[in-house]
DNA sequence: TCTGGGGTCCTAGGACCC
DNA sequence: TCTGGGGTCCTAGGACCC
């Protein structure tokens, strides 16, 4: 017997949880973002993308479209709390949930759903539920598999529930542009173009060899897919493999002094951070970026597993001043990885 | 309009070993 | 003088996602 899998969006995350903690913005446009200059909208809520407000747009930007434009800041423990709140839910209804993003879990729901007439009778009753309970609007997808699941709540948003069936993917799958599909970002788009694939179904009957060059190993597995086939399994138990911290600066600088302070205060949020998942790191990477946004990064190896503050800082300041002291820097970041997790080292400990 | 911040996964290429 | 072939591990950078 088949699976059915939903996948679970909140849709336009951050500008929804802006509304809870402040009703009054619920009929304006809004846009969440620091006010910092050169800053970017995170989030726009969907009065503000009528007039055209995205993602990742500049600010100033935004603003020129739409003068009204209310920005309230960006409230990280407020979303944390609020995604924690929803993972929880989910798993009400079922065991087996992987927690894709802050705001989007998958749900296997093969066994449940047997209580229920119809997938779409679960759906509405999730639904309602978050919306009662959290006060957010969710789209839903509902399909055999994980991949078609995620590009079935993609189909109507916002506040949308979509089922999509195997025997459905020609008629509703195969005509979207290639750009929609989930993994194909501008790079992989523009080189599928030039290879003449404009849509889903064009790469779905596509030969292998054909797409080998943007795909690599991966080919045959996005074509089954462009053709509504995915075996994967949900990832249920997935832990954290790296966590960083970065700053743009204001202005791009060679400052020594001035980079040091920065990569210090990183390097204790960085702290801080490892004490919340519970991890000691073993490595520890630097990242910069020049005056021209070139990205570079630098890694090494710990001499033992830590989360403390200065032992980040001594270390990424070793590979700053090996690599990138005559850099113009305009962003510092610095991150750390190979984690000893706390509870796993607890457990070991009780064992003697 | 100069261009956020936090993640995951993959690949190419070098080092090293046999 | 010329110069194997395979395997593993590691690092940096890039693509993608939210």
């Amino acid at each position: 017997m088949g699976k059915i899998i939903f996948h679970i969006d909140i849709n336009a995350f951050f500008a929804s949880a802006e509304t809870l903690r402040d009703p009054s913005l619920k009929n304006k446009p809004i846009a969440v973002c620091s006010n910092k200059r050169g800053s970017v909208v995170t989030t726009a809520n969907y009065i503000a993308r009528e007039f055209g407000v995205r993602s990742a747009m500049p600010l100033v930007e935004a603003l020129k479209l739409c003068p009204q434009l209310v920005v309230t800041g960006v409230h990280f423990d407020l979303y944390e709390k609020i995604s924690a709140q929803f993972v929880e839910l989910c798993k009400k209804y079922t065991e087996i949930v992987e927690v894709a993003s802050v705001d989007e879990c998958y749900l296997d729901v093969t066994q449940v759903i047997k209580q229920y007439k119809r997938p779409l009778d679960l759906a509405m009753v999730i639904r309602k539920d978050i919306k009662k309970n959290i006060g957010l609007d969710v789209s839903i997808g509902i399909a055999p598999n994980r991949f078609l699941a995620k590009m079935a709540s993609d189909m109507k948003k916002p506040n949308g529930m979509t089922v999509l069936r195997q025997k459905e993917v020609q008629s509703k799958l195969w005509p979207l542009p290639i750009e929609r599909m989930h993994g194909i970002g501008v790079k992989s788009a523009e080189l599928l173009k030039n290879a003449g694939i404009y849509t889903i179904g064009d790469l779905a009957v596509c030969k292998s060899n054909h797409v080998l060059f943007v795909f690599k190993k991966n080919a045959e597995l996005f074509i089954r897919r462009a053709n509504g086939e995915d075996d994967s399994e949900l990832d249920i138990d997935s832990m954290v493999k790296s966590l960083s911290q970065s700053t743009t600066l204001m202005n791009a600088t060679s400052d020594y002094d001035e980079i040091t302070i920065v990569i210090e205060q990183l390097c204790r949020e960085l702290q801080q951070r490892c004490i919340d998942e519970g991890v000691l790191a073993q490595q520890v990477t630097i990242t910069v970026k020049d005056e021209m946004f070139q990205s570079y990064s630098r890694t090494m190896k710990l001499p033992a597993a830590t989360n403390s503050h200065q032992e980040f800082f001594e270390n990424a300041l070793l590979l700053f001043d090996a690599n990138f002291s005559e850099v113009t820097v305009k962003l510092l970041g610095v991150g750390c990885s190979h984690f000893i997790f706390r509870d796993i080292i607890s457990e070991q400990l009780k064992l003697f």
